[in-house]
RNA sequence: GCCAAUGUGGCUCAGGGGUAGAGCAAUUCACUCGUAAUGAAUAGGUCGUGGGUUCGAUUCCCACCAUUGGCUCCA
């Protein structure tokens, strides 16, 4: 029996699920030929090479027939074969990706199969016992996929799915994911008018409407005043250079395909032309800071921060909603620090970006990444030499393991300068994505020439932490938004007070009261009685605000409001003016960012 | 960039070779007085953009743009 609290069960559970996948699939299309079929969180998926994509009806058929093939109940196989034999077994069947599983596989491995009736698989395992076993399963979408994951590859079709062993887990599943599309920020951030988008300005260059502006505003003073008060220092440096800074940073080498380069492609390779380019990372402007003259290591360690803009051409089918954009504003700093100070200020930064992202309210659901290179990577990829590497690396995970981190090692996920730590978020979909970064860097000072004198009068080259405090502001209102479906903590949200009109003939005198109250700087909305959102959304809303202010006959004939509080109650009519006093004083009291 | 789907008034969608519909929203009038969607009337779209086929295209074909789910990549 499959035990399905537990994960290994889940797991053979759904994989089991997958072969049946490729059975039905073969037994409806045999000339397709097979790739890989793992179990994955929450389902699996197939890979499979077919000249014709799967359509919707496809799924219908394919759905059908295996429903058909667990009805069957046939017993899974298992069985072993020697290299050749598994490999000529494969090779007659024409699958050819399977025999390159096989050659890829170490020569000691065992090769197994699974056998289920007329299909087999080439497989290591575990599966459960019967098809019969899998009592409800959905096929849930097509997706293309490169074979191997390597866009140099053939493009093959993959059919997700999932499986529960009855039916109402399944509808429950289902139904969670429904929910969850329902906070999708990409969705809700436009119809709570967060932000918006225009085809004729572009790909991933999202407009951020005035709620959504507010709240970033809000959360950018927040963070320099914090970082301030952390011993940062803000600079202010230009969004563009001209390529040569780019060649000493290395990025013109390692990252030139993902930056905005200015004049046509004969010209940018000319080195007698002056060529510029859009900034895609703050790092090489904000080391000449530190350049701007010479440096004692009493200066150091140096934290310079910025509310940075960048600019980043990503392909164009990366980009989504506020996540992934081509413009974004970061909360960028880079330390420069002595080797003693490094693992210090390491944990400063990692302090730093844990109290950011648990007074928003988003650590909760934060993973830790410790991203490092991948030494058979082709060398292009990493600038330094192994020596470098390793030593960056090391450090890194002493202070990871000393400050007990819990983490997962992402291979060839580091920089192209140094490891990272990565702190990852997964939006509504489950799409993982990196939140905030800190990097250590051995290489870049070196490569800009930054030297300080150190106590002993000799010139000694620094380390540099790159680091982010809340991320991007974008892809951390993006995130915010799915959280908390839309209404976002009291001290951060675009609505502080609402105002109630009691019914139509109240609305021209509310949007006066609105403006009045706006231009004394407190964020107010007017009840929209045509508000769409779904009564659940709209009332969480309400319930958000600390205040309400409901007009009716009587205050507009007197020019007043009837004042609400969430803290006190019914504080009754007032005029206009108190009722903003009020609210300012409350808005001191009340609703500033959390002091650290 | 690759695979696939989608693009019709503010929103959700229907339709389909002869120059467009519905519901909700908007506006006006009436009604309503403490939280949703009462009645009547009005207004609103060169059917994503550009080409092509055709007597004629929003409907067929091509290209491009944008959106969505993935892959690759990445904050």
């Amino acid at each position: 029996m499959v035990d399905f609290n537990n994960a290994e069960d889940r797991l053979r559970f759904r994989h089991t699920t997958s072969h049946i996948l490729a059975q039905a699939v073969k037994r409806l299309w045999p000339e397709t030929k097979l790739a890989i079929g793992p179990a994955i969180d929450d389902g699996f998926y197939y890979d499979f090479d077919r000249e014709e994509p799967f359509t919707a009806e496809d799924l219908k058929k394919i759905e059908d027939e295996m429903k058909k093939i667990v009805k069957e109940n046939i017993t899974l196989e298992y069985y072993e074969l020697p290299r050749e034999e598994a490999r000529k077994f494969m090779e007659e069947q024409g699958e050819i990706y399977k025999v390159a599983l096989i050659d890829d596989l170490p020569d000691e491995a065992t090769i197994s199969f699974y056998k289920q009736g007329d299909f087999t698989d080439l497989c290591k395992g575990p599966h459960v016992e019967k098809t019969g076993e899998i009592k409800a399963f959905k096929l849930t979408s097509v997706a293309g996929a490169y074979w191997r994951g390597d866009s140099k590859n053939k493009m093959l079709q993959r059919i997700y799915g999932t499986s529960y062993p009855d039916k109402a887990m399944l509808k429950e599943h289902l139904d969670r994911m429904e929910e969850a599309k329902k906070r999708d920020h990409n969705k809700l951030g436009r119809e709570l008018e967060y932000f918006t988008t225009v085809d004729y300005i572009g790909q991933g260059l999202p407009i951020l409407l005035p709620k959504g502006a507010k709240v970033v505003q809000i959360l950018q003073r927040w963070i320099e005043d914090l970082e301030a008060s952390r011993g940062c220092m803000l600079t202010k440096t230009p969004l563009m250079a001209k390529r040569e800074l780019y060649k000493i940073s290395g990025h013109w080498d390692h990252y030139r395909d993902g930056m905005f380069v200015m004049g046509d492609k004969a010209d940018q390779d000319d080195l007698t032309k002056e060529c510029f380019a859009l900034r895609p990372m703050t790092c090489p402007f904000q080391y000449q800071v530190f350049l701007n003259r010479q440096r004692s290591y009493r200066d150091l360690p140096m934290r310079l921060t910025e509310t940075s803009t960048l600019f980043r051409n990503e392909d164009s089918g990366e980009m989504h909603g506020l996540i992934r954009v081509r413009q974004f504003t970061i909360s960028e700093g880079h330390y420069i620090v002595r080797p003693d100070q490094l693992e210090e200020e390491f944990r400063e930064c990692l302090d730093l970006a844990k109290y950011c992202l648990d007074t928003v309210g988003l650590l909760e659901d934060c993973t830790f990444r410790f991203s490092q290179w991948d030494p058979a990577n082709p060398k292009n990829k990493y600038e330094g030499t192994k020596e470098q590497w390793e030593t960056a690396q090391a450090t890194m995970e002493k202070i990871l393991n000393d400050l007990g981190v819990d983490y997962t090692v992402g291979i060839d996920e580091a920089a192209f300068y140094g490891p990272k730590l990565d702190i990852q978020y997964k939006n509504v979909y489950g799409k993982e994505d990196t939140l905030v970064t800190i990097q250590i860097d051995m290489l870049l000072a070196a490569s800009y020439g930054m030297e300080y004198i150190d106590a002993d009068g000799q010139k000694k080259t620094p380390y540099i932490l790159h680091r982010t405090s809340l991320g991007c502001y974008e892809r951390t209102l993006a995130y915010l938004i799915e959280k908390y479906a839309g209404c976002l903590p009291l001290w951060m949200a675009y609505e502080q007070a609402r105002i109630l009109p009691i019914s139509d003939a109240h609305m021209d005198y509310a949007f006066k009261v609105r403006d009045e109250l706006r231009k004394k700087g407190l964020r107010v909305e007017v009840d929209d009685r045509s508000e769409k959102l779904g009564k659940k959304i709209r009332e969480a809303a309400v319930n958000k605000v600390i205040y309400t202010m409901v007009i009716g006959d009587q205050e507009m004939e007197n020019g007043t409001v009837t004042l609400e509080s969430r803290f006190e109650g019914k504080l009754g009519a007032m005029s206009v003016e108190d009722a903003a006093n009020r609210l300012l004083k409350d808005v001191e009291d009340k609703v500033k960012p959390p002091k650290s």
